[in-house]
DNA sequence: CGTCGGCATGCACACGTGTGCAATGCCTTT
DNA sequence: AAAGGCATTGCACACGTGTGCATGCCGACG
């Protein structure tokens, strides 16, 4: 027989009812110490464990699954968020359930998944993610938090970056390394975080007086994209002395573009990146950027998620995460001043 | 009520036993087509889902949860590697079950995880994963999968690097490049795959005939510790031509190093790394370095996994993954010849 | 017309667990 | 000594599903 031990052979081998083996293993439950003893020793020969599948089942309460809906693993923000979680939810007694999700991919599928395992939630860090999502979790009452994404559906729970302060703060460190002709590198529509912090990084350019000169575009938000929006920006000799970039990403990529380009570094405009990935402080590039706290996003996510589960009625919250100023070498030794 | 509709309730609906509405969504079972149209939208009208974890605990068989033991996801070749796991375990109907592990944390907690929740396999792919874990899963009959570890337990199947033919490898690249006395940047104990590629790369620098002069250690095998290495390294002043760091991100902090001490580049050692990470192949760094194919990587673990769930009797299967030398910029523009 | 085979369906049990309820036994109080 | 309270334990049911078995029905074939 090699099937895994069950309570009713603990119970068999330590002479007690099966009630008697559940309640040993359940906090607060009224059994004899010298039972529990007993039971915990049976146990042990069998190498008995609870079921948890099966004590989900008979509780009521979903299981204490959560679903990690994530796109797009190997940029390190998102990895190092997804490994935060992780963390987090396992230490909060949460079992963390990976869903990759990529553009083009049926959204139903996914949706059953969680519904089939009756997740106790659900936490969704891809970028884009279809609507659907979120109206179908809502229609059967799974507690959701978006991260970084527009407000889809009233019954989500949000957590985003402070992307107005993230565009203005742009916009100044542009200014501090003097700038006054700059060009924003990025995509027109990208992502939600991205075109809200472009446009407050647009309506500061104003307020300070500056001129935004163009835009350049990589056909994506990476380092690839910035290589290409680099070329660009060196085809179109755009008299501009400053680049804010989508992200960090597309800035590291900006950057190797020029210097594969062979454009000596005084002539490189000033450049603000934007997220702080770990890459960006590297001596390559010295990126100046604005920091969004891994830690601090993964912890509000975590109690976005906490507070939906025990107050599924309440007005779900939103989120507003501080951003910081990073200033590095991309906005020192410019040739401006 | 606000309970998820079961099956009885769908049945009720379309005025058929439980047992035709379980019928209903099992493939391959035995329906009248007209019935199962029924069945099916009074389900949609429902909103019913099958239970999958109820579903499961019928099954004599484990639930189709697969356990993903994984430390250092910041590393990105790690973040690269869980994201294709999960994709590809989607695929084959299983469901990947975070488990995030950090030296120090009590494998116990981890091995009460997988065995509550009945996982039907397990893959480790964290640095140094503790051997408790091993001999637990094969005691309890879970199917595991190791990558890139030695073998702490014959009963696990084992997914490797061929790292003999890595070191050989990074010794000739550095030939190539005209290198005779070289150096290795890492830690004297790391990891298995890091070791023992070293042990390789040393007992081919003997065949070739060139002089390995010593080793520079950073506190890490990350780019912080590349920093460090290369620090040692120009305090030292070595006499040597080239150098082998222990890993792309080492090596990436070693070229920063040399960047950040602004030694011109035509003083530099050749380099080579291992992994090819995507950053090495950016022009800031130009990084000569060993492919290992993640790609790969995560369609051997998926096939071994597999093995050995199909058949556990079986002697579990040792992988070897070829690599591939890729040539880039610092075994070119090197001071020699 | 009788018999047989195949298909559709329902009954009942099983998977492994938690827990309300009642029963039992012991200890304390009057 | 009787009564009452409390801790402990077992019985039985519930959670939501899959499936073997038996039954009933219908068509086909001899």
């Amino acid at each position: 027989m090699n099937r895994p031990p069950r309570a009713s052979d603990v119970a068999a081998l330590a002479g007690v009812s099966r009630s008697a083996v559940s309640r040993a293993f359940t906090d607060g439950a009224s059994v004899a110490p010298e039972t529990r003893d007993r039971i915990m020793a049976a146990a042990e020969e069998l190498g008995y464990r609870v079921n948890h599948l099966a004590r989900s089942l008979k509780e009521a309460a979903p299981s204490k699954l959560v679903a990690l809906v994530v796109s797009d693993m190997d940029h390190s923000l998102r990895a190092r968020l997804v490994d935060l979680l992780a963390r987090g939810l396992v230490a909060g007694g949460f079992r963390p359930f990976l869903l990759p999700w990529s553009q083009g991919d049926d959204p139903r599928q996914l949706i059953d998944m969680m519904l089939n395992y009756n997740v106790s939630g659900a936490i969704v860090t891809s970028d884009t993610p279809p609507e659907e999502i979120s109206h179908q979790c809502a229609r059967f009452g799974v507690p959701l938090v978006l991260v970084n994404k527009a407000p889809v559906d009233a019954r989500a729970a949000r957590v985003v970056q402070d992307t107005d302060a993230a565009g203005r703060m742009a916009a100044h460190l542009l200014r501090e390394a003097g700038c006054r002709r700059v060009l924003y590198a990025g995509q027109a529509r990208a992502s939600f975080t991205i075109d809200e912090r472009r446009r407050a990084f647009e309506a500061e350019l104003g307020a300070l007086g500056m001129t935004l000169a163009g835009q350049v575009t990589g056909p994506s938000q990476n380092h690839a994209g910035g290589l290409i929006a680099a070329e660009q920006y060196l085809a179109a000799r755009h008299d501009v002395d400053g680049v804010h970039c989508a992200n960090d990403f597309l800035a590291l990529g900006f950057i190797d573009g020029l210097r594969r380009a062979g454009l000596p570094a005084h002539d490189w405009p000033a450049l603000v990146g934007c997220d702080d990935i770990a890459e960006a402080a590297w001596p390559a590039f010295d990126l100046t950027t604005i920091r969004q706290d891994p830690g601090l996003l993964a912890n509000a996510c975590l109690d976005g998620l906490a507070d939906r589960i025990a107050h599924p009625a309440n007005q779900p919250e939103l989120q507003v995460l501080p951003v910081a100023a990073v200033r590095r070498a991309t906005t020192r030794k410019t040739n401006i001043d």
